[in-house]
DNA sequence: CTGATTGCAAAGTCTTTGCATACGA
DNA sequence: TCGTATGCAAAGACTTTGCAATCAG
């Protein structure tokens, strides 16, 4: 099942209607292969159904508590945020540039794993951002 | 040697001068374990010498751009800052509380490392952050 | 002496809140 | 119909910038 169908049933779940800005915001978030900024998503939708920005980081919100999507700061002091899927993956920020590549790894999510299962405190979800510069960046 | 002592031998060398507010925020962050915001290190300098917020923002730039703290962005919208050592360590962070608590872990230092050589990308850092519940926030 | 450094206040971003209107069920 | 959802504008939080006074070398 699509990531936005998924979310529009627990949207419902949760007791929430679906009104014009949830429906935009929810869409546009499940065509993303990676995370976008509010500000981005505002931008995103001038075209079709124009949402208001507040309706954006309220939308946000909700997905946040309902674990639909989870935020992702990379240390430029702005909040993004993703689908969260089974498989899913973290990011290299080029400080040059700003861009985000995601990547995914596999012996980086078991070490995790196991560093979850060691401490005392119980993990819900993890975040691991890379820094340097990409290819563009290093030549130039 | 002490990391304030490193930092402001780099600092020289980089040519600034010592003055009050660099002194300030680099002895206070040599004393520390783990991050600080911002406005922490204005609080916690409240009480000897009073260093503008400006120049707080200023010497916490310099120090980053020239490698002796890093720049740590837990996702609560507040930038932190702390020394840069040999062997660092990574942060959970509570949702519930915000308390931050330091771990260090040497699997996954070493998958990262790994990583870090097969992208087609020069990683110079790296952060991971776990989120969840401490101890206190889970049972209350 | 001379230019770097500092603090204050003002300006900028990104994000949140208040409130009246519009809309979904 | 009734309460949720929405957009706008105002308020907030954190960070950066402009500028005159001060200080380090």
């Amino acid at each position: 099942m699509a990531w936005s169908e998924h979310a529009f049933e627990q949207l419902t779940a949760a007791g929430h209607r679906r009104g014009g800005a949830r429906e935009a915001v929810v869409e546009l978030l499940g065509g993303q292969s990676c995370a976008l900024s509010a500000l981005e998503i505002e931008d995103a939708l001038r075209g079709g159904r124009r949402v208001g920005r507040a309706s954006v980081y309220r939308v946000l919100d909700e997905l946040v508590a309902l674990d639909l999507i989870s935020r992702v700061d990379v240390g430029d002091g702005v909040a993004r945020y993703e689908p969260q899927r089974s498989h899913h993956h973290h990011h290299l920020v080029c400080d040059g540039c700003g861009r985000l590549t995601p990547f995914q790894d596999d012996a980086l999510e078991q070490a995790i794993r196991r560093l979850a299962d060691r401490v005392a405190f119980a993990v819900s979800d993890h975040d691991v951002t890379l820094h340097g510069s990409c290819e563009h960046c290093s030549t130039g």
